[in-house]
DNA sequence: GTTGTTCTCTGTATCGATAAAGTCCACACT
DNA sequence: AGTGTGGACTTTATCGATACAGAGAACAAC
């Protein structure tokens, strides 16, 4: 049996396709009787109600917004910030009867652009910043929202990661840090290939080691630029994960020359290489200084130093410029802030 | 300026709207050197690629998915839960090249079922077996998978949450407490108004008394069946949350007959119920003993009493459900088992 | 020279609805 | 009788693509 539509429902009641519609969506056009009629022959049909695919198509809208993901969506569930992004970008979706479709971009190769290509919104907000996810939405001439600034006319919902960096740095350099690592996880450019399992833990010895890889992010740079004469090591465990932390701590730890400070780019980071931490007994704070970014509610709880940035109101503005094309400003730089806890102390020995 | 269609292309090259179609789907079916003159073309005249909405209207299907989630979007994002659900959900979805769709209802309210009645998707997952979505979703004829028996001959993919009840209830009875309290989030029927800030903890003080209000949950039915003649008291904080449980804790800790044993209906429940033990200096499985539901992470870590389900399958299967709507069986009941851990133990005094 | 194949490409119908303009008719007013 | 007016529907065109059947040309086989 294929599907009921209008036009059968028309051809039985004997009017017009049109009048069927009307009954649905403009009661106002038609006499309330033939309404009535048409709505109970209708449901007598199985109908279930006007197509929603030729319906968006007419309308050229379809009330759905695509979130673009960096990862997997396991990670978009288990990641403090994400979950906290989403949340907030989700507020004024739901007030606007919009829905949220979730789109994993793990890399940027064909098979998943095609996702991007044929996913059906009204619309983009991307929690990383692929280039060619961006081309392709811009293409679908479809408004989008990043969460970086990138130069150009395009819109996003940011905070000024340089400057918040370069607080960090300035914070671990003043009190007396001169051997410094900073734990990034491996994510920008994410069409980098995969690296193989034991290259996972890499220590840059320095940072131009560092960058020759390809590598530059604004915090990074900012950090450095905070640090001043300080020469900070990299690591680059996995992704952006507990586990990752985790895993950097214990290689930074371990080594000869153990580092006084200890910079993560989030705070999930700082948290995996503060577990690390306490199982060696080593005291955060004291021996050595560990400090985060985001400021997620698990910050506070573990005492650690790091840069707050307002996430939900990250989330929700992006989804009311996503919602209003047309609202001004596009380009929203957002307040940041560094919040000094326990984690982070003078150098040993200072 | 409108958006450029096929139609234009084909016009400027001068080639019918099928040849520009087959350029951009069916390569074979053209002269390379043809497609190649096209798709130049296109690009130049600024084409964003086959229009979704028209494609998904013609073939019938959108390639995306619907979740309908008991609540805000920000809970899905914040319950161990449902996150551990989504990724398995998504699992299957991620492979096929399909996206998720999320849609929040927390009430079943004519504007919340708007949003099921609007939403493009090919099918629809839902977490809680609201039935007037339900409805909704079948009359659009779309394929549905729950996570609970409806008795009828839908899909779902659950765990027999009355015999899980029971072993709970039968080892907290076997232990010898005689004084039992269930919480339960004040979740079914969802469809209830929502209570008022001072009615959100309430003690029941028999079970009668609660199945009054309308509740009835084969989880709760199988526990009262494993504690045999020992009657417990419900208490129905507000949503399934730490912070309910934490709420219900205070109100049965700060009784004068306190009970020896709390048998929460979700893990994060039963960890809130120990945050407040914890506050009051209560040792569980000592002073009073306390089990949860679900099994999720966090569990093993405080050492609680709970049953595991394979919360991962459950999202997994219930994908490939909706994948494929010709799989046998559809009704599939996951196997549980109760993980006996430090939380609970023998009733004081006995 | 005729028939048969293969390769490209076209024309038309279709998907299921909605906007805008048009028809028809009853009723009111002058 | 002649003209307006508004309500209740219908007609036609449109949204932007894809399926299907088949036309026409080039080339091979007999």
């Amino acid at each position: 049996m294929s599907r009921v539509t209008m036009k059968d429902i028309a051809g039985v009641v004997g009017v017009s396709v049109m009048t069927v519609s009307n009954a649905f969506n403009r009661p106002d056009q038609l006499s309330p009787e033939l309404r009535e009629r048409i709505l109970r022959r209708a449901d007598k049909m199985g109908y279930g109600g006007p197509n929603v695919t030729a319906r968006n198509l007419r309308s050229g809208r379809t009330h759905s917004y695509g979130v673009v993901l960096p990862d997997s969506l396991s990670y978009a569930f288990k990641d403090p910030f994400t979950a906290l992004w989403l949340s907030g970008l989700s507020l004024p979706l739901e007030i606007a009867g919009a829905s949220v479709t979730l789109l994993s971009m793990p890399s940027d190769d064909d098979a998943h652009l095609d996702v991007v290509r044929k996913v059906s919104v009204d619309g983009f907000a991307a929690l990383c910043a692929l280039p060619a996810v961006m081309t392709v939405a811009g293409q679908r001439g479809l408004p989008w929202v990043s969460t970086e600034p990138d130069g150009g006319d395009s819109s996003w919902v940011a905070i000024d990661d340089y400057e918040a960096g370069r607080q960090i740095g300035a914070h671990i350099a003043r009190l007396g840090h001169r051997r410094v690592s900073i734990v990034v996880e491996r994510w920008f450019p994410r069409s980098r290939p995969e690296p193989t399992e034991e290259a996972l833990d890499i220590v840059h010895e320095t940072l131009d080691d560092y960058e020759r890889q390809g590598f530059a992010w604004s915090r990074v740079r900012g950090i450095v630029a905070g640090l001043a004469d300080v020469r900070p090591s990299v690591v680059t465990p996995g992704g952006n994960s507990r586990e990752s932390g985790f895993r950097a701590g214990e290689l930074l730890l371990d080594r000869h020359q153990r580092p006084t400070a200890i910079i993560a780019l989030s705070d999930v980071l700082a948290l995996g290489v503060m577990d690390a931490m306490a199982r060696r007994g080593v005291v955060a704070g004291r021996d050595v200084s560990v400090s985060g970014f985001d400021d997620i509610p698990d910050a506070e709880r573990s005492g650690l130093t790091t840069v707050r940035q307002p996430i939900l109101d990250k989330g929700r503005l992006a989804g009311e410029l996503l919602l209003d094309p047309a609202r001004q400003p596009r380009q929203i730089m957002l307040p940041h802030e560094l919040i000094v806890r326990a984690s982070t102390g003078p150098a040993p020995g200072t």
